[in-house]
RNA sequence: GGGCGCGUAGCUCAGCGGGAGAGCACUGCCUUCACACGGCAGGGGUCGCUGGUUCAAUCCCAGCCGCGCCCA
C-alpha cells in the first residue's frame, strides 16, 4: 500500500544503488545498438555541486536515459579534472594554517599531500552527482591525472612539439602575483573601479626647461619606461618625433616615436611606454625597438632594475612614493579621477600584472582553423545556433595558448633541459636522457622543466583520452566522436574550444556533432549567485526538502532555449506538489484495484474514455520525443505537466469513477487495465526527467525489471482515435460549461440540479447516452433530458448546435442572469465583428491560403450561432 | 566602442506570420469516499514605443527607449 505523500528520501538511494548494481549506467562496447555518447565535461576535483552542475548535469541525464529507452547503447562518461590552481591553492592553505609552505617540505612531499587530499575529499562531487540521480558509467571513471590521461598529455605534447605547434617564448603573461603562477586570459575577470589618471612632465633631453605631459593609470610602472609615443598625426608633437626625454626619478634618455596606438583624445595624446609591463605597449615596444625593463619580481616588488631608493617595495608602496616623489619635483601636472577596468585573477582576486617569462605555448592559431571551418561546414553544430558567433569571434581572434603554469600540481612538462640549456622534448626520462645523450655524445646530466600544463590542456583531450586513445581501443572506435557536448555559453572558450582543436588534430574528427548550450541558473532576482552577495541556493538544500525529481523537474522546466534561469524556491515547491499528484493518482489506482498487465492492448480499447486517454497518451509520447530530440526540454516538461495533471488526474480519473463502479463489469475491467496501463506509460515517459519517483512506482504496480531499462513507450500512435477525441472534447465543454454557468449564478456546490439539451443533433444525442452517467455526476446533476420548451426563468447556455437549459427558475435572479448573458454576447459580438471584417475584405478571401479563409467561415459560423441562442435566452429573460 | 540577447497577465516565463498562453500569486465557492502539497469557478494583458513589409504582425524589417551579458 503506497503511503499518502511521495517520501523522496526514503527511495533515493535505495533505487539508485539498485540501478549501479544492476550495471542500468554500464555503456556496452559488444552491443549491436547504435551507441550514445555525452562526454561529461569534467568538473573540478575540488568542487562541491552549485546550481548550474545540477542544470548541466540534470540536462545531461535526461538525454541520456531518453536515448537508453530509445533503443541506444550509451556512454555518459564520468570523471574529474585536477583543477591545478585550485586544487593546489586548497592544500597550500591547509598547509599554511600549520604554518608550513610548500616550499619547507619540497615537491615531492607537497604533490603527496595533495593526492592525500584528493583521495579524501575528491569524491565529494562525484557522490553528490548521484544524489541527483545523474547516471552516467561510472565503471569508466577517469581523472584527468590518472595514467592513462598523464600518458595522452604526454604524448600530445611531444607531438605538438615535433611539429612545431609548441614552443617556448618570452612574452608578457598574466601574472597572478599571489599564486605566483602565469594564467590565462580567461582566468583574468575584469573589475570596473575607480581609479585616476596622473599627468607627469617628462622632460626633453635637448631643452630640459620643455617637457612632454603623458598620462598614466599605473605611476609605478615609469620606473619600466622605454618610450614614449604620440600619434603620427598629432600636430601637437610633430616636431618631437625622433627626439629623447629624459626619464625623471631614474635619469634613463627615452626616444619619442610615431604610432598609431596613440589615441590624441585620450589624455595628453602622448603615451609613455612599458613594454615589459603592458599588453599594448609590448607590441609598440616591438615596432619601435624599444628596451623590455622589467621592474618586478614575482611578488610584483620592485626589482634590481630600478632604482635603489624603490627596491624592495611593494608595487602599491611604490605607487605612492611614486606619485610623492614626483609631485616633490615639481612634475605633476595634475591628477584626473576616472572609471576604468583592472584585470583581477579570479582564484586569488588580486591584480593581475602582466609579467615578461619564459612559457610554453601553443600555436593555437594553426589548431583553430580546422576547428572554425567544422562549424562552419556543419559538422559541429551549436544549439542555439547563435553561440556559434561567440565560438567563431574567439576563434579567429585567437592568441597564443600559453599552457605552462608554475605550479607543482598538475601534468610536469615533459622537457628536460642540458646543462647549456638545450631542451629534449621526450615522452619519458629515459628517452630524453638518450636524446641528450645522442645531442652530445656522451652521458649528460639533463633537468626536468619544473613547470606543469594548464589543466584546460588535459581536459581539452577528454572526448578521446577516456576512451582509451593513444591505444586503438574498441571504445574509442566505437564512442568517439561522441553526440553532443552540453555546457553553459561561459566554458565555449575553455572545453568546447579546445576539445575540438584537439579532436580534430588527433583523431581527425570532431569531438561531437552538436554542442549544446544551456542557460546560466541565477537567482529570483536573476542576479548571479555567489557567496559574498549571499544569495547562493544550494541543489542539495534542495533536494533534501523538495526531492530530488522536484528539482530536476524545476530545472528542466524552466530551462527554455536562450534564457537564464532565475530559479525560486516556490518554483521547487510547486513542482514538488506535482509529484504529490503523480504519487497520489497513483494510490487512487491502487485502491481501486487497477492493476499492471503488460500484455494490455491499447488498440483492443473498446470504452471511448479508454480510446481518449490513449490517444492523448499518444499525443504527449510524440510532444515529449520531439522537445528531448529537438533539446527542448522545457517543452518536455510541459508536456508531461499536462498530461499527468490536466487531462489524467483532472479527467480521465473522474470520467472513469462511474465505469469503475458501474454494472458494466466488462468496461470495469477494461477500464482498471487502461488506468494502470496509461499511468505506467506515462510513468515511463517522464523517467528520464523524475528517475526515482517513476522507478518507486513502477516497482510498487509490478512493472517488469527496472524503469530505467525498460523501453520507451512504442506504438502509440496506432492506438490514437481522433474520434474518442471529439467525443471526450465534447463532454469536458460541456461539464466546464455547465459548472461555469453554477458558479457564476451562485448554485450552491452539493446542490443537484436538472440538464435539459435543446436542438441536439443525432451525433450529439449519441454522445449524451454514451457519457450520461459521467456528464451527471461531474456537472453535478440530478437528471438530464433532451426537451423542446424552455421552460420560464431557466438560465441558458450554449454547445456547439445545443443549447444548455438549467430550469432552475425558483433560484435565479434575473437581474444577475442579464449581466451574465449580455458579458458572454459581448465578447461573441467581438469576435463576429473582428472575423466579419476579416471575411469581408477583398484581398483576404483572394490572398489568403483557402484553408484559411474556410476556417474563419466556420468560426464566424460557429460564433454566429452562439451568439443568436444567447440572444434569443436574454429575450425570453426580458419578456419576463 | 564591438557583439549577443531580452522587454508578453502582479511575479517568473512559453509562444514567434492567421482565434493572446502556462506556472506561481490573487478572488469566490468546496472538510465531494486519490490528493487542502487538493477540487471547481473566476478576475487580470493597446504582447516596450514609432514606422515599414504583408490580405493579415505579439511574431518579419528599420529606428527609438529601457535592461542584461560577453568582448575590447
Amino acid at each position: 500500500m503506497l503511503g499518502k505523500t511521495f517520501d523522496a528520501a526514503a527511495v533515493e538511494r535505495t533505487h539508485y544503488e539498485n540501478w549501479e548494481k544492476a550495471g542500468a549506467f554500464a555503456a556496452d562496447p559488444n552491443s549491436s545498438k547504435v551507441p550514445y555518447t555525452i562526454m561529461m565535461p569534467p568538473p573540478n576535483v575540488t568542487g562541491s555541486l552549485h546550481m548550474g552542475h545540477a542544470l548541466t548535469f540534470t540536462i545531461q541525464d535526461i538525454l541520456v536515459r531518453y536515448k537508453r529507452k530509445t533503443g541506444n547503447d550509451t556512454l555518459w562518461q564520468p570523471g574529474t579534472d585536477h583543477a591545478g590552481i585550485a586544487t593546489q591553492s586548497v592544500v597550500e592553505r591547509q598547509l599554511a594554517a600549520k604554518q608550513i609552505t610548500r616550499r619547507a617540505i619540497g615537491r615531492e612531499a607537497f604533490v603527496e599531500k595533495i593526492w592525500e587530499w584528493k583521495a579524501e575529499s575528491g569524491g565529494t562531487i562525484t557522490s553528490q552527482l548521484r544524489a541527483l540521480g545523474a547516471s552516467p558509467d561510472w565503471q569508466r571513471e577517469r581523472f584527468t591525472m590518472d595514467e592513462g590521461c598523464s600518458d595522452a598529455v604526454a604524448k600530445v605534447f611531444v607531438e605538438l612539439h615535433k611539429k612545431g605547434l609548441i614552443y617556448k617564448d618570452k612574452r608578457l603573461v598574466n601574472w597572478d602575483p599571489e599564486l605566483h603562477t602565469a594564467i590565462s586570459d580567461l582566468e583574468v575577470q575584469q573589475v570596473e573601479s575607480k581609479g585616476h589618471l596622473w599627468y607627469f612632465r617628462y622632460p626633453l633631453e635637448d631643452d630640459p626647461s620643455r617637457h612632454i605631459v603623458v598620462a598614466t593609470t599605473r605611476p609605478e610602472t615609469m620606473l619600466g619606461d622605454s618610450g614614449i609615443a604620440v600619434h603620427p598625426d598629432d600636430e601637437r608633437y610633430k616636431d618631437l618625433v625622433g627626439k629623447y626625454a629624459i626619464l625623471p626619478l631614474v635619469g634613463r634618455r627615452i626616444p619619442i616615436v610615431a604610432d598609431e596606438y596613440s589615441d590624441p583624445e585620450k589624455g595628453s595624446g602622448a603615451v609613455k611606454m612599458t613594454p615589459a609591463h603592458d599588453f599594448n605597449d609590448f607590441e609598440v615596444g616591438r615596432r619601435h625597438n624599444l628596451e623590455q625593463i622589467n621592474i618586478f619580481d614575482s611578488r610584483a616588488r620592485i626589482n634590481e632594475n630600478a632604482p635603489e631608493a624603490y627596491r624592495g617595495l611593494d608595487r602599491f608602496d611604490a605607487r605612492k612614493k611614486i606619485i610623492a616623489d614626483m609631485e616633490e619635483a615639481g612634475l605633476l601636472e595634475q591628477i584626473e579621477d576616472i572609471q576604468h577596468t583592472v584585470p583581477h585573477g579570479d582564484r586569488s582576486g588580486v591584480e593581475i600584472e602582466p609579467w615578461l617569462t619564459d612559457q610554453w605555448y601553443c600555436d593555437a592559431e594553426t589548431l583553430a582553423k580546422p576547428a572554425i571551418e567544422a562549424v562552419e561546414t556543419g559538422k559541429t553544430q551549436f544549439v542555439p545556433k547563435s553561440w556559434e558567433n561567440t565560438y567563431f569571434d574567439w576563434m579567429r581572434n585567437i592568441q597564443p595558448w600559453c599552457i605552462s603554469r608554475q605550479l607543482w600540481w598538475g601534468h610536469q612538462i615533459p622537457a628536460w633541459y642540458g646543462p647549456d640549456g638545450s631542451i629534449f622534448v621526450e615522452e619519458s626520462e629515459e628517452a630524453a636522457q638518450a636524446a641528450a645523450d645522442a645531442h652530445y655524445g656522451a652521458t649528460t646530466e639533463i633537468t626536468r622543466d619544473e613547470d606543469v600544463l594548464d589543466t584546460w590542456f588535459s581536459s581539452a583531450l577528454w572526448p578521446f583520452s577516456t576512451l582509451g586513445w593513444p591505444e586503438k581501443t574498441p571504445e574509442l572506435d566505437r564512442y568517439y566522436p561522441g553526440d553532443v557536448l552540453v555546457t553553459g555559453f561561459d566554458i565555449i572558450f575553455f572545453w568546447v574550444a579546445r576539445m575540438m582543436m584537439m579532436g580534430i588534430h588527433f583523431m581527425g574528427e570532431v569531438p561531437f556533432s552538436t554542442v549544446y548550450i544551456h542557460a546560466l541558473v541565477r537567482d529570483q532576482h536573476g542576479a548571479k549567485m555567489s557567496k559574498s552577495k549571499g544569495n547562493v541556493m544550494d541543489p542539495l538544500d534542495l533536494i533534501e526538502k523538495f526531492g530530488t525529481d522536484a528539482l530536476r523537474f524545476t530545472l528542466t522546466a524552466m530551462a527554455a532555449q536562450g534564457r537564464d534561469i532565475k530559479l525560486a524556491e516556490s518554483r521547487v515547491e510547486g513542482y514538488r506538489n506535482f509529484t504529490t499528484k503523480l504519487w497520489n493518482a497513483a494510490r487512487y489506482a491502487e485502491m481501486n484495484e487497477c492493476q499492471w498487465d503488460a500484455s494490455f492492448d491499447p488498440k483492443a480499447a473498446t470504452q471511448t474514455v479508454n480510446r481518449w486517454i490513449i490517444s492523448e497518451l499518444a499525443e504527449t509520447e510524440a510532444k515529449v520525443s520531439k522537445a528531448i530530440d529537438g533539446y527542448r526540454f522545457n517543452d518536455a516538461a510541459g508536456a508531461l505537466y499536462h498530461f499527468i495533471w490536466g487531462t489524467y488526474c483532472d479527467w480521465y480519473l473522474e470520467f472513469t469513477k462511474p465505469i469503475l463502479s458501474g454494472a458494466d463489469k466488462a468496461a470495469a475491467e477494461e477500464t482498471r487495465k487502461a488506468t494502470a496501463w496509461v499511468l505506467m506509460q506515462a510513468i515511463n515517459l517522464l523517467n528520464p526527467l523524475m528517475p526515482f519517483i517513476t522507478e518507486e512506482l513502477w516497482s510498487a504496480f509490478g512493472g517488469e525489471g527496472q524503469l530505467i531499462t525498460t523501453a520507451w513507450p512504442d506504438g502509440l500512435k496506432e492506438a490514437a482515435d481522433a474520434d474518442a477525441i471529439a467525443e471526450m472534447d465534447w463532454v469536458v465543454r460541456l461539464i466546464s460549461e455547465v459548472r461555469s454557468i453554477r458558479s457564476e449564478m451562485n448554485v450552491p456546490a452539493a446542490a443537484k440540479i436538472d440538464l435539459l439539451l435543446k436542438d441536439m443533433s443525432a451525433q450529439t444525442v449519441e454522445r449524451l447516452e454514451r457519457n450520461r452517467d459521467v456528464i451527471i455526476r461531474l456537472a453535478r446533476l440530478e437528471n438530464i433530458s433532451a426537451t423542446d420548451d424552455i421552460p420560464t426563468g431557466a438560465v441558458q447556455g450554449v454547445i456547439d448546435e445545443a443549447m444548455i437549459i438549467l430550469p432552475i427558475a425558483d433560484v435565479v435572479d434575473l437581474a444577475q442572469e442579464r449581466v451574465r448573458l449580455e458579458k458572454d454576447l459581448g465578447k461573441l459580438n467581438g469576435e463576429i465583428m473582428k472575423l466579419d471584417k476579416k471575411l469581408s475584405n477583398e484581398s483576404f478571401i483572394s490572398r489568403a491560403p483557402a484553408e484559411v479563409v474556410e476556417e474563419n467561415r466556420e468560426r464566424l459560423a460557429d460564433e454566429k450561432t452562439k451568439r443568436d441562442k444567447l440572444a434569443a435566452a436574454l429575450e425570453r429573460i426580458a419578456a419576463l
